[in-house]
Order: structure tokens, then sequence, then C-alpha cells
DNA sequence: AAACTTGATGTAAACGTTTACATTTTTTGT
DNA sequence: ACAAAAAATGTAAACGTTTACATCAAGTTT
């Protein structure tokens, strides 16, 4: 027994231990389980033999710590509890791992400073790469230059950077919305109104510019006062909606910039009497679950969510797997998918 | 330059630099960053202006593997693109980060067999507590005896197992049940249906078993009729829920086993023409963001994900720091909180 | 059959910390 | 001022791998 404090001696099994128990040498043993080198049929057998007898596992800190390679990625998001992120989370995880990896999760909480602290956290666990929302307060890439120096591989997602030369998967907002506004206008609508998200938010900012080249091309007129600022929050927009909805002229269909934006609307217009979608049709963004369930079904975007984390996992695995001088760095933008349902189907 | 490929001998800074920097010895910058260690104030400040100024950040895996301590803690859940894992997650995050843990995010897809090799490997990984809501195939915690021996700490949340001594934070669904029906009585409502989730899963057979007692604490009798198994993706128990709906003696209050379900039965409710809550009250279960931007917005009972994470990292924080012999198993059952909206609020 | 190639295995150093024990310095009591 | 106790610092081994280089056995070529 050894004089330093070991977790639990006694199962703890070694390569040494292998080694030891089939007359091999340690390193033939490693060579057995990294299985790129070469090694005997024969050994190969013997090394696994004794290892699943001796109930060994490689220990992987002292692999990473040795070779440099954690074989874990960092991710980095705002915040988990939202649908976009732990969907791209799940789908990054299932393919990270079965590229054997690990990830390790991290929360910005939309703070630049925590997103600084995470960044030299992750830095002094040795990822190999990193997976990255950046918080609304960030406005360049500075803070991971010491990543870039190491060597690891970044890959932003969900929100991009301007100017930076870095790979990045990101939906294409602006699609998003004039498809949307399309698909009103194709069904009929001649009066769109578009409940608009934060206008500092470039999300929210792309489906408004969807929004308004739609109209355009279709050769659709719309005054500034189709387009609410809305927030569902603090019922920002809703008088707005309620006046539009009662005037002359009534909309007769409403593009939302979110599916919670475009529920609240429908409240509006059940409220006022207004059937959905005969009176008017609507579509929301961001396709979540219960849009299926309303009644009427909500139409709206799907953002592809796990697309985007699986993308991402894509690139960031091709670059670790790779490691070529000449980077090239590679900027996805998917086109987001429609989901018509009844909420804005007014011909048959 | 060594003879070893290192990712960036240049900037890699060591203890063993900042050693030589300020003429210390190596074991003194250790205790510097150790904390605990007794130091002279002068050496801790000089030792951390070098420090700075060669930008030493300390590798975490070298500590990792010669303290055998990761700081490192294991996640997993079935999938963690759902709101109850994803939000308690969020929680446990931020709990862990704040005291020097990282979290590793697996899933286990509802799978033992996979299940088993995510804790293989993050016994691999040295992980030094593991957080884990099992698989809806897993009955025993054969798989984790391993992690028990290496004497790393457990805590199941969400999902528990009988017959295990180990620490569980799970909310109380049964309570959450009795809350929501007997709510629905004080409401006024003298005949409620139940809708069900799947009899085997026991969160839904809690639920179930609340809504039988409060029936009974009343003096309200039910049949077996008002107890419809819903599962809102196939459409099942749809046509029964219209059927008493329809006949005579009209149920007149609703408690579904999830939010969805409620949502989709507020859709049968209009279909039939009957008032949300005039005509029939309505209570969902888990509180889902949608729940208030519905029109009337919908009661529910709020399962208190984030308090679950919560405690669930301090129980396993408290094992970790404390580490004593005579283990001492938490089981905590939190109580769920009802929120009462419009749509099961009958007498003002 | 000698020289040369190829492939498998062994040797030992290194990765960057932590920590038991030894040594030196400082403080305290008399 | 001196011994003893306490505190700070130093020394060096260890954690469990990976891997450059050395060695050695077995084919292959001439």
């Amino acid at each position: 027994m050894g004089i330093y404090p070991q977790p639990c001696p006694w199962l703890m099994t070694t390569m040494k231990d292998v080694a030891k128990a089939t007359g091999l040498s340690l390193a033939t043993v490693s060579r057995v389980f990294n299985g790129s080198d070469k090694v005997t049929e024969k050994t190969r057998k013997s090394v696994l033999k004794a290892a699943e007898k001796l109930n060994f596992r490689p220990n992987k800190m002292a692999a990473a710590l040795r070779s440099g390679k954690s074989k874990t990625v960092g991710v980095v998001v705002p915040i988990i509890d939202n649908d976009v992120f732990s969907s791209a989370i799940k789908s990054m995880e299932s393919h990270l791992r079965e590229a054997g990896y690990h990830i390790i999760i991290c929360q910005s909480h939309e703070s630049l400073a925590a997103e600084v602290e995470i960044i030299q956290n992750l830095l002094n666990l040795q990822v190999d790469g990193v997976i990255i929302s950046v918080s609304k307060e960030t406005t360049d890439m500075a803070h991971m230059d010491s990543l870039k120096a190491q060597g690891t591989s970044i890959v932003l997602f969900d929100r991009k950077l301007e100017f930076e030369e870095v790979n990045s998967v990101i939906i294409n907002n602006y699609n998003g919305g004039y498809q949307a506004t399309a698909h009103l206008i194709e069904q009929g609508c001649k009066r769109i109104v578009h409940l608009a998200g934060k206008e500092s938010v470039s999300i929210f900012k792309e489906r408004k510019r969807g929004f308004e080249n739609a109209l355009q091309d279709h050769g659709l007129s719309y005054s500034e006062k189709d387009i609410i600022s809305f927030e569902e929050d603090e019922a920002l927009g809703r008088e707005e909606l309620i006046g539009l909805l009662s005037g002359n002229n009534r909309p007769d269909g409403i593009f939302a910039h979110g599916d919670i934006s475009a529920l609240v609307a429908v409240g509006v217009l059940k409220e006022l009497n207004l059937r959905v979608p005969e009176d008017v049709a609507i579509i929301g963004f961001g396709d979540a679950t219960f849009c299926s369930f309303l009644s009427p079904p909500l139409s709206s975007v799907n953002q592809r969510n796990e697309d985007i984390g699986k993308l991402a996992a894509s690139i960031l695995l091709e670059q670790l797997e790779e490691k070529k001088e000449g980077q090239v760095f590679t900027q996805s933008m998917l086109p987001p998918e429609l989901i018509v349902r009844e909420s804005s189907t007014k011909n048959i």
C-alpha cells in the first residue's frame, strides 16, 4: 500500500497492472487501447482479456494530461433552459459523444464578464474545442484570443459576430421572415401586421427585414403602423394591435416574431370575436411544441435547432480531426422550415 | 524546445515558470493557488504578481490527476431537450459552478444500456459526483456500484428507485394531483375528469392517486369512467372525453396530467362550444411557459424544476465537502406549487 | 548466408500538478 | 540570549498515461 492517499487503491487497476498480468510492457498495453498503433492480434487479445479480468478502465485525466487532448468540448450558452439551446445541445451531445468527446456546459446568463471567466476556465480545462452562442453583451471575440492562440477550435452558433473570421452556424432569420410573410400573401392576405421583437436583437431585426422584403416583392405596400413592437411579458403592443384590428381596413394576416407573441395575438383576436384563420390568418416563429396542440393549430417557422447543433458539432469535429495548417472557416446559414398549420390556411 | 509535441509551448506557463520567476519553490507556488495552506502574505503577493505577469493558468487536468479530484460532476438525464431537465440542469450548473465544479452532461435517451456506458465513462473521467435522473428502463442501481465503490457521491433526481439507499430529490406528484383536484373542488366542481398519463410511469400514477384521494377526502364519488387514459400524440382518449362531455351529467372540471393534455382538452371544449371556466374548469400539470399566455390563462401545477436542481446540487456538494464515514442519505420530496389562473377560477 | 527491410515490443522520459516529509526560518517562552 | 515550538518553505516522488527512440525478432532481397 502506497503512502499517498488514494480513493480506492484496491480497485484502481492501471495499465501497469495489466502489463504485469500479461508479461508485456506498459507501452504495448497502451498501444492496444489507442487502437491506432501496430500490435499483434495475439497480444491484443491477451491484453484485452487481462484488462477485462482486472476490470481495467483507462484514466482519461492521465491520458489528457500527457497527450494535451482532453477529448472534451466546452459548450457555452446564455442559458440552457431555452428551446433553442437545449435542443441544439441535445444533438451536439449525441454527435460529439459518438465521436468520443464529452461536453462541458456553461451558462453565461447573457453576461460578458461571466463569458470571459468561462472561457478562461475552459482553457484551464484544456478543452479541445468550444461551441458557443455568445451573450447579448458580447460584441467581439477578444476574450477568445487565448483560445485561438492555444489552437482550440471554435464554432459560433445561433448568434454571430460581425467581421470575425470564425466558424459559425446560424439560421437564416431573414429567410424565415420572408417565407412566413410570403405564405400569408399566398393565402390571400392583403394587409399583414408584423409583431416585431426588440430591434436591438439581430435575429428579430432580420425577421422583420424578411417581412418587409416579402411584402415589397409581392407588390404590397405597408405602413410603419403595421409593424408593432410587441413584447408579451409587458403587454407591449397589445393596445396597438387591438387598435388596428378594430379600425377600418382591418388586417387579415399576422406574422409574429415568436410563438408566444402569436399566442397572445390569438387571445386578442378571440376577445374581438375575430376568427382564425377566416378573419385573420396568423403565423408564429419557433415552432414550439405547443403550436400543434392549439386550436386551431398554429403555423410557425421551425428553427431547426437540432440541425444547428448537429452541424456545429460536425464542423468542430472536422477541425479537431484534421488540424490542418491553413485554417478554413465555415460559415453556415440554414434556411428555416415553414410549418403550415390551420391558423394560416385560408383557401382550400 | 522540448522533443515532445506541445500545443503551444510558448504560452503555456506552468507553476515551474512562476517558481523560477519568483525564486520560490514549486511547492510554495502550488500552495498559493490551493489557498488552504499556510503561506506568508509577502510570498502570496509575489507569486500572484508573477503569475499575472506570466499569464499563468493552472492546468486542471494535472491537478485532477495528482489529487484524484476532478472538480467535475456528471449529470445524466434521459434527454436534455425537456423543460424538467433543462431547468433543473440550469440551476445545477449555476450552483455547482459557484462552488468551483463543472458539469458534464450525458443523455441516456431512456436506454439502460446507454446509461451503463455513460456511468463507466464518468468513472474513467474521475468525476467527483454524479447527479442522475435514471432512464425508464432502469430498475436498480447495479450499474452504479462501481461508482459507489469509488466513493463517488450520487444524487438521484426527478425519478426515484425503490428500495435503494441513495440521495434523492423528487417532486411530490401525489401532492400535486391532490392540490389540483382539491382546488377544482373548492371552485365548486362536482364531477371532475382526470386525463391520466401512462400508468406505467410512476409520476403519472402518483398524480392519479392524488386525484383519487382528494375526491375521497372531499366526499365526492367517482367512477372509473372519469379517469381517461390520455395521450396527446396519438389522440388517445379524445373520443372518450368528447363522449363524457356530450353525455348527461356533464363533468364540470378537468384535471390533466400535463399541460399539453390540458391544451388538447381546451380544444375539445371549444369544439363542443363549452366555456372555460364557466362550464368546465380545467387545470394542467407542469406550468409550462405557454400556460400564462393562453386565453384564458391555464391553471397548472408548478414542478419547481429549478428548486429540484438546486437541492440536488446542494446535497451533492455537502457530501463532496464533508466526505464523512457514516454515510447519511438525504431523501427529499418537494411539494409542488399550485398556480391558479383563470381557467379554473369559477367563483369570484 | 550476409545485409537489409519491416514490424512488433520494450525503455524511459515527460505531461503539470499535489503532498508527505525534511529542512530552514521565525516566533515564543524562560 | 537560548532552547523549544511553530510556521514557512523546499525536496522529490507520485498520479497514470503517451510516445520518441531503441531494441529485437522475423521476413526479404541480393
